[in-house]
DNA sequence: GTTAGGG
DNA sequence: CCCTAAC
């Protein structure tokens, strides 16, 4: 079953599920007992790296792959704290990555970092979200010199450079480059890293797995729940113990983890029998779980005393630990009141009616206007993914000209080439 | 199929 | 928004 086969939110659950079990494997090997207070996965993967950074490189793909896969629809968040978008984290990670690998793969690796800022920027632009485009792009591409109003001019030259490149025949390479090539082209970089035995990589196949038993059995939507999850990992762990998989220094074999697989398969399908009653109320994703703080605890042995020793430990060595490695800050994105999704009106496939152009689809549309040029009326179409023509684009354009509204519209956005 | 322009 | 010429 290949995982490029789910839709966004399945897939994002088996990201989550092969993060916590990673996660989950790791720790095993690291930690003999005790429990520590983390946030979220990164920073349960931060302080790994920081013990032993060098060890861990699958960690570090791992966490990268996730981001890959995710990375298509960039609107997936992994933490609260941060705003970055996926790719962008992706970007990140690879970078600390490519410090640790061997000076054979630098150029190689270099390329692929560069592919993944463009590719940042290009699903933003083909989800016709081209503020955030811009803003990532500005992260990514730009030193820290900040620019005014000329410096917007540049960034759409550059933004449209940079969709040319991915298709230099046509323009309209929003329609044409598949995210998967991408993502293809990155795995078989990492390639280079990824021991295919490891359970690290198994645990790709069998997070996929999981979710899919899992999901054809309660309705998919809970899924992306983090409770979900967290429990998840309580029935991994429980399991493991069961089963005797040894806790450290050797790694489960192929058989041990197959049949771990099933006895997971058995032990949901016990607990949602259960639960069977009670669904409906449960499935929603609660964000209220979502803001409390997350608590894993992986042994019961011990209690809050050593638990804080620990946490502090995970902060102490977290500032001690090289900057380089933990230092993930990136200007916060500016967030623009609520218009997420630009509001597409009811269209009317009634020809003849009137259908009014919404600000946001305006504001869209120009935003188009100054990446693709004007006259590209069709290929700002394809980008816009709208249901009005190409002529109606063009009228539209006609309009906002005769009534004035480019001057609001070259205020807020900046001018166009001609 | 696409764009410019008159209506 | 529609229609048509021109490409």
């Amino acid at each position: 079953m290949s995982v490029s086969t789910f839709d966004n939110e399945k897939r994002h659950a088996v990201n989550q599920l092969i993060l916590d079990y990673a996660v989950f494997v790791v720790w095993n090997d690291y930690v003999e007992q005790g429990s520590v207070d983390c946030h979220s996965n990164r920073e349960l993967i931060q302080w790994i790296i920081s013990q032993e950074p060098e060890k861990v490189p699958q960690t570090y793909i791992l966490y990268l792959l996730c981001r890959l896969n995710d990375g298509e629809n960039y609107l997936n968040k992994y933490s609260e704290e941060s705003t970055l978008t996926v790719l962008e984290d992706a970007a990140e990670i690879l970078e600390i990555f490519l410090t640790n690998v061997k000076q054979s793969f630098q150029k190689e690796g270099k390329d692929l970092l560069r592919a993944v800022k463009e590719e940042a920027v290009y699903v933003c632009c083909r989800d016709d979200n081209f503020d955030t485009a811009k803003e990532v792009y500005s992260r990514l591409f730009l030193s820290n010199s900040k620019e005014g109003e000329n410096g917007k001019e540049n960034i759409n030259k550059d933004i449209q450079k940079l969709l040319k490149s991915k298709s230099p025949v046509h323009f309209n390479a929003v329609n044409l480059h598949k995210y998967e090539d991408f993502l293809t082209k990155a795995k078989r970089f990492l390639q280079h890293f990824i021991n295919l035995e490891e359970p690290y990589l198994m645990a790709e196949k069998d997070a996929a797995h999981m979710c899919t038993c899992r999901t054809s059995r309660t309705s998919v939507t809970a899924d992306s729940g983090y409770g979900d999850r967290q429990v998840n990992l309580g029935t991994l762990m429980k399991v493991c113990e069961e089963m005797g998989v040894p806790k450290r220094k050797s790694w489960p074999n192929f058989m041990e983890h197959r049949s771990l697989k099933e006895h997971l398969q058995k032990v949901n399908a016990d607990k949602n029998r259960e639960t069977n009653s009670n669904i409906n109320a449960n499935t929603a994703s609660s964000p209220e779980k979502r803001s409390s703080p997350r608590k894993r605890k992986f042994s019961d042995s011990e209690d809050t005393a050593a638990d804080k020793s620990l946490s502090t430990r995970v902060q102490e060595k977290a500032s001690l630990n090289s900057k380089k490695i933990l230092d993930f800050e990136i200007p916060k994105m500016a967030t623009r009141g609520d218009q997420s999704s630009p509001a597409k009106n009811p269209l009317s496939p009634v020809t003849g009616k009137r259908n009014p152009w919404l600000e946001a689809e305006v504001d869209d549309f120009y935003q188009a206007v100054l990446i693709f040029g004007v006259g590209n009326w069709s290929q700002i179409r394809d980008a816009m993914k709208t249901a009005r023509t190409n002529v109606q684009l063009k009228d539209k354009w006609r309009t906002i000209l005769k009534c004035g509204e480019i001057n609001r519209l070259k205020k807020q956005f900046g001018d166009v080439r001609k």
